[in-house]
DNA sequence: GTATAATATCTTGCGTAACAAGATAGATGG
DNA sequence: CCATCTATCTTGTTACGCAAGATATTATAC
């Protein structure tokens, strides 16, 4: 059904613009215990959040390119004797005062928008 | 200062990025209470969250079109016998809808980073 | 009376981020 | 040898927030 559809592309695109100036935070925060590779850290937010959110190879890999320009993480490229070889990040001392930073730009406007809908507009 | 300005310049950026997504939700919900016309949306917007969100009217008016696009609100000019006309929004039955709809999906998105941000991550 | 500021709306152009889609390549299994 | 899985990377599209500037009317100051 038409409907279905426009709601499930609205849907889609209003979780896309929500998670814009969001993944950075998530990333590092799941960087935060250790190192880990790409598609571990797709997993892991998947798992952790059950399903909640989600991010695609293709949104991950120019986040983890613009953190490490920026310094934020290192990385190590490592060949296993059986399997692809994989890339793992960690998080810099810069990266892990920028997670500090984000968790708290993050949170100041989570409050203010959690404060500004919890307000009971019909009296005004 | 360099590393002031940029800081300043980053956080700027951060937050602009933090409300894609949001504004529609908050204009929907400032409108609830009954019409607004658009310098007023801009001023209780900054007065009732303590100036914790803020939003330009070079931000505000290509929002208030999409909406009025998307029948979300209807609007009405009124030329007062001094000062300069005004153009009044208020929400329609369907912009009612959108901004439950809205609120809903800005927290489920909220809830899962905050529950995922609280984990602690130093203990796998 | 003429600047200047304040109120109010609208438009143009820019930068950037998320993501779909597809390319690449080695490993595994039928 | 063909498909599938793991893993990374690239290209192009889309849409949004916003700075900057245009326009018009009214109010204030000099």
């Amino acid at each position: 059904m038409a409907a279905d559809a426009d709601g499930a592309k609205e849907r889609r695109s209003i979780a896309r613009e929500l998670k814009r100036g969001s993944l950075e935070l998530i990333i590092l925060h799941l960087l935060s215990p250790g190192e880990a590779y790409g598609y571990e850290i797709v997993s892991k937010l998947i798992a952790e959040t059950d399903g909640a959110l989600e991010l695609s190879d293709g949104t991950l890999y120019p986040v983890l390119y613009r953190l490490e320009r920026g310094e934020f993480v290192a990385v190590r490229w490592e060949t296993p004797e059986r399997g692809v070889p994989r890339k793992y990040y960690r998080l810099t001392e810069k990266g892990r005062e920028q997670l500090e930073r984000l968790k708290y730009e993050w949170t100041t406007f989570a409050n203010a928008m959690r404060s500004l809908l919890d307000q009971d507009r019909s009296a005004k």
